[in-house]
DNA sequence: GTTTTTATAGTGCAGATGCACGATAACATT
DNA sequence: AATGTTATCGTGCATCTGCACTATAAAAAC
């Protein structure tokens, strides 16, 4: 076996097969064997890489932060180059959703780690700083849509982002339960983008 | 002591004592001996009620359900009484939302059973069944508000609905984080009461 | 070519967990 | 008063979990 391996990508690997089982059987069953077996290794390899089983649970949740920003600003950056505010809204909101079978994975364990956060007295300060940063995006775009008249002034920019921001918070959960499709909640989030700007 | 007891009365103790350490600290705290310590009693005696731990994660799910519905029936049901749907509609959200310390909960609690569902491959049908059923009612009661005018007839009452009752699923996740306070959550609720009823 | 470092695997262990089995005291039934 | 039933408790056990310790091939360093 070769000497040198990059022990980031390692541990990105360790971290990809914690959300399958996370997100299939629940942070309960991400046993320091689960995950081992389930990415092809022995426990100890897992151990080596991880000290301790808080770190590997600490970096997999960093991890999933740094995938879901990266999809986000993926689809947020097209938007922004057309310079329109009513598609970059629509593309924050999209990057929440989950769409795609990847993106329900990492919703799963976000839910997972979330329940386990909320359990745990208070949350991890990133759980916390995720909507309100949503907000504050949502909320910019909204002020620049009535800078240029294609939202309504009389509109208040924040509640809107707020109400925006939490419905997509709603929905993540409902499509995750089954209550809603992801067409049904693509057409949800286009009425409301209908009623928030002009026509 | 008594030889009759309540098992009815029991398991609901039981099912208390599950709630605070299931909020507290998340469902994998939830184990026998924690159970039975957290309500004053032996462990043999809570498998005594619940042959099976499952049996008790069972109960305890089905009583939380019960008891949000108690809740929920009871705000709702004063704002039926006066036939303002406007009244009616500010229930059903405030009936969601974790406005007093037992609400809050028993909100944690459904959302570590929520995650433990989602994790679970296909959840429960009752949990898929919770957002829909507020969807029903709140469109229900929009659309008559519309037959008496209150509401703009333009607007589409399911889609209305959907989104005031996801909105409200966002906040109590919102509110459970620390990225919401209650009060905030009023405004913003009270906000969108304005936007879709007329004035 | 020897030695040191690094990546991997095996094993054992103390603690916790769900559950089964047995014991007993309080009450009901007769 | 005798007997059976019910509620409660104590204990032991197989299993699993995270972790520590040790071993060993492969590759790098010299």
């Amino acid at each position: 076996m070769p000497k040198r391996v990059d022990h980031e990508q390692r541990r990105r690997e360790i971290a990809e097969a914690l959300f399958r089982i996370a997100a299939h059987r629940g942070l309960t069953a991400v046993t320091l064997r689960a995950v081992a077996a389930e990415a092809g290794i022995s426990m100890n390899l897992v151990q080596y890489y991880f000290p301790a089983k808080d770190d590997m649970l600490r970096f997999a949740w960093q991890r999933m932060v740094e995938l879901s920003a990266e999809r986000a600003a993926a689809g947020v950056g097209r938007a922004l180059a057309t310079g329109d505010e009513r598609a970059v809204v629509r593309a924050y909101l999209a990057a929440v959703l989950p769409s795609d079978e990847r993106a329900r994975l990492l919703c799963a364990v976000q839910i997972a780690y979330f329940a386990a956060d909320v359990t745990r007295g208070g949350a991890q300060p990133d759980q916390e700083a995720l909507l309100p940063h949503l907000v504050r995006g949502l909320a910019g775009q909204i002020r620049l849509a009535q800078k240029g008249d294609r939202v309504s002034p009389s509109l208040d920019a924040t509640l809107e982002a707020d109400a925006l921001a939490t419905m997509a918070a709603g929905l993540v959960t409902g499509i995750l339960v089954g209550a809603y499709t992801a067409e049904r909640a693509s057409v949800l989030v286009e009425y409301r983008l209908g009623q928030l700007f002009n026509a």
